[in-house]
DNA sequence: GATCGTCGACCGAACGTCCGTTCGGTCAAC
DNA sequence: GTTGACCGAACGGACGTTCGGTCGACGATC
């Protein structure tokens, strides 16, 4: 059971000590259990956490309702493996595209885009990371919180900063700022059709520019500083 | 029930023919309909549509499991009733504070102030309209999208009118821009803290503040071109 | 190299619980 | 005597979870 293997979960690469028959073994086991989540993200998307039954997973995934939980011992469990590697897997993306990156405002730029082309190449599960937070309690509650809490400090430095360097006596809070910045990031999930609507990357952009000039923009000010002055 | 005087459900007020015997039952009546109302919407509000039982949300209003379908014919439409009278009450909260107001900036700060005021007045309903969306199906949910889509529109033509008066050059999709504004909005019920943060006044300024200028703000623009030019 | 015991992957069938809803009735007010 | 407000008790179904088992792969033993 997943839970009793927690060193294994996040780490699918493992030394080549290991025979190679285990490793084949390993290999599907962690491709059956990676097929079952894409599955329940899908379905949780889908329907909500509460109506995606355990039943439905299973038929979906081509596996006997008993048969999860070989891989999961609750039905939370399972939600929290999703939310947990999602979210992992969301805080490990930005780190690492804003590694060498200085700029305050170019780290923002690096932040949105990040975010909005993560979500766009994995819609379901951002969802179910949006939209099931209270469906967890307890413990496993609170470790998504850790790491959605430091989601969110790294997203605020970058905004503190921001801030302080090109508008210091900007008197917006910077909490207030950074919970608008990931309220319209967080509801992409509502409307974003990736059909219809723009691409991601334009998308991003069209948030920068939003956040950091808002709809008015600062070549407008510019112009109409420029034309009082003349 | 409910479904069965549906021209009752939004016309608290009847004329002043009827017979004070009949007004009295009626209030009474109507008072503990939005007794329960207001119960179950707390409760679906803590725990969600699924989770908020029928039995909870008898036991809280003081009634019986059996009363309640005296007054609602179904738990969807418990929930229906809960989101369109929201949902109406909000719109037409909105139309009357804009009215007489004619500037587009103007216009735009009313909509922010009175969708904050009103959100902070009423954050379970207002939860419940953001959170349980998908909740409904078929025609509940199609009669809650013709609301919705009313006051998506008013918010988008204000934004709209904003942006071809004050910044016609600028390269901002009008309904990018009003989702942004909505997820602003709309997520203030994973974070506000009546308690902890700034009054919904002072709130709704930072966010009008946010979307039309910015972080960056049109002052810090005008101080560097005044400190170019000069 | 055949045999045996072990183990992991997996399954059919059930268990107990909770849920939304309904049925048949009571009782006060008119 | 009719009606509207309301209730206790039950119904049927869906759900998460568990139990007891099968089966093939594998290492050890002869």
């Amino acid at each position: 059971m997943i839970n009793k293997k927690p060193e294994r979960m996040f780490e699918p690469d493992q030394p080549a000590a290991a025979e190679n028959r285990t490793s084949e073994l390993r290999e599907t086991y962690d491709d059956r259990l990676n097929h079952i989540l894409a599955v329940a993200t899908t379905l949780i998307a889908q329907s909500g956490y509460e109506r995606a039954s355990m039943r439905a997973v299973a038929k979906e995934a081509g596996i006997s309702l008993a048969g999860i939980y070989h891989y999961f011992d609750s039905k939370e469990k399972m939600l929290f493996l999703i939310q947990f590697r999602t979210f992992n897997s969301l805080l490990g993306n930005l780190r690492e595209k804003l590694h060498g990156v200085e700029e305050p405002v170019e780290q923002l730029r690096v932040m949105v885009r990040a975010h909005v082309c993560y979500f766009a190449a994995n819609m379901p599960a951002l969802k179910v990371c949006s939209h099931e937070l209270e469906s967890l309690a307890g413990p496993a509650y609170e470790q998504t919180r850790l790491i959605r809490r430091q989601y969110y400090e790294l997203s605020r430095d970058i905004v503190t900063r921001v801030l302080d360097v090109h508008a210091p006596d900007c008197a917006i809070d910077r909490h207030v700022a950074t919970m608008a910045l990931f309220g319209m990031l967080n509801w992409l999930y509502r409307w974003y059709n990736p059909a219809k609507d723009r691409s991601p990357a334009g998308l991003a952009n069209q948030i920068i520019e939003m956040f950091l000039n808002g709809v008015l923009g600062p070549k407008v000010e510019e112009d109409r500083v420029e034309r009082a002055a003349s």
